[in-house]
DNA sequence: TATGAATGAGAATTCATTCAT
DNA sequence: AATGAATGAATTCTCATTCAT
């Protein structure tokens, strides 16, 4: 891929997630494409429809989220220090994306899923895997609560942290953080 | 007005409720005519638009929930008592359409806030002021941990059972119930 | 037709001339019906649909203007002072109603004519008949030039007395009562 | 503006003519988008609403009528050979629409107007004023009668001209004019 | 009979997507 | 390859007309 499509495409993928975050999912792809400082039809060479947009967003966040939990993995750290340190990464990202592109995905049905939308599940597993192991970690280690499952405590901490708005050390965070000890 | 008139009313309402539960707020006004059973001329002999629709029903939610608390807080139970029992009402309650509203709502900007929007806001705001007074007395109580505000207690609660699918008793109420305790 | 009823229509009529010519053609049946302090249901009782009552109005009309025509013919007077005199009666009816209905039935094509319509155009050509003797009569008598045919010269009369706003005595009435003169 | 679409917006504007003069105020958008062989989403890229397209073709006509002004005058021609000029010219032209947008724009209210509005309404006056000079001009020549404004002489002519399936020569036009003179 | 609630076809408008320049 | 003009299906809303109360 040439320099300036990968600056280009990296340019939309930047302006549709400021976009979303800032005024919801009503945004055209011309208001997008503009922002991007692009025409619509150099937006549609890069991806093949809306819904592909979102999804490659999804993909791109979820990346980035691979790799940041891959390296507090690396680290060695107890699981309880890991989920804190995931409070301040997570806050900062826009995470609530992951949670509409499910509900859409959730909506159109198993059948009519497409194939960006199987590749975002995948990988959108893989890191779930990755997190819950880090949660059944922190239980192990008496950290965490034993009466719910990994799966429940990782769903507990994405409801908090992709919430719109979430900041560490708010006090949801704090709530959710100390409800979860043990 | 008249029998069958009132009858069509609630029955749009009630609709637009479960469709707006089902398939999110990108529900067509024909889709809720049809699913009512009846045109779109008659949604809108009832609702002067799409908007107004919405925060009618926003308007009749709100007096339910309003109804709850006020005959809660009439049974002069502990605050926490009645914060545990309002779990278990508003899980059941479509109160998510709140948040979508006070969003749509802001995205126009103060200025251009309709009457319906005012009056919804208004009546929010009461209910918000009834449920702080009852976060502050379990505070006072002992029940719930001072170190966090009876806003926040209100704000955490409602992001816990506002949340689509929240069931009283599953993992994230019970973890935000023992959260909040002091 | 009971009295209750006459009166009815009646009022339809007279509240259809008053707000057709306050608000422009664009008026609803439902305000129409409002104004005349009854329901719309009512309103079609009295009239088949728009255009049915349109053309009543039309009909209307153009009674009272033969009526008056005729008193005037009556009256044996010169034709030119008879036209004069009926600058003063034209003036201050709404004729501006019937170029628009002449106008929508062209529109039509001639063969989808309704029967209402069959109807008002005969009175119409009826009317125009009569005007078209007083003008015949008054150039024959010298005080209208005779360069222009008698229908001529009663389109120019009702182009400006028509016109909505007409006046006697205003610009448009007096240049055209002098451009007509031998 | 790309060569085609220069095309484009002169068809629309062209077509909305003919249609509007044609078959009335009522055409829908759609038509006049397949009448010009487009899709309506052509309009509404070229025009913001149906109001926007109005003024616009109104500009364009007044624009024309500006030049065509502004030519005779500099031919240092008599104000009243001017004025006759300008029958030949007006009278091929669609001005009748001009009368319905002032009419429109009346009807909401000084309030409301649009800019499109106020800049119409601008160039109206302008133009309205040029002829007014010429009007004024051929009464100090003596050719035009002294009791009326200059005003009500072109509020006459622009009443003669504009008028629906006016010709030049016509009964109405010539009236008018021996109607003028001193 | 009078009323006004219900209906649905039709008009304006938006926006994802395609295609000519 | 980039651009933005064109497209038309989908959506909101209106209003003449019908029909139940």
């Amino acid at each position: 891929m040439r320099a300036d499509a990968r600056r280009n495409r990296d340019r939309i993928v930047q302006t549709a997630l400021d976009l979303l975050a800032e005024r919801g999912p009503g945004v055209s792809m011309e208001e997008i494409a503009r922002a991007a400082g692009l025409g619509v039809g150099t937006l549609y060479r890069h991806f093949p429809d809306r819904r592909g947009l979102l999804e490659e967003i999804g993909m791109d966040v979820l990346h980035r989220l691979r790799a940041e939990v891959r390296s507090l993995v690396g680290r060695e750290l107890p699981g309880w220090e890991v989920l804190n340190l995931l409070v301040g990464y997570c806050t900062g990202q826009p995470l609530a994306l992951l949670k509409s592109l499910a509900e859409d995905t959730a909506e159109d049905g198993a059948g009519t899923c497409t194939v960006g939308a199987r590749e975002r599940i995948e990988l959108q597993r893989e890191v779930t895997g990755l997190l819950e192991e880090i949660a059944g970690r922190a239980q192990r280690e008496g950290a965490v609560r034993g009466d719910i499952t990994p799966g429940e405590v990782i769903e507990l901490f994405s409801a908090t942290v992709c919430r719109p708005g979430a900041r560490p050390g708010d006090a949801m965070t704090r709530v959710m953080l100390d409800g979860l000890r043990a």
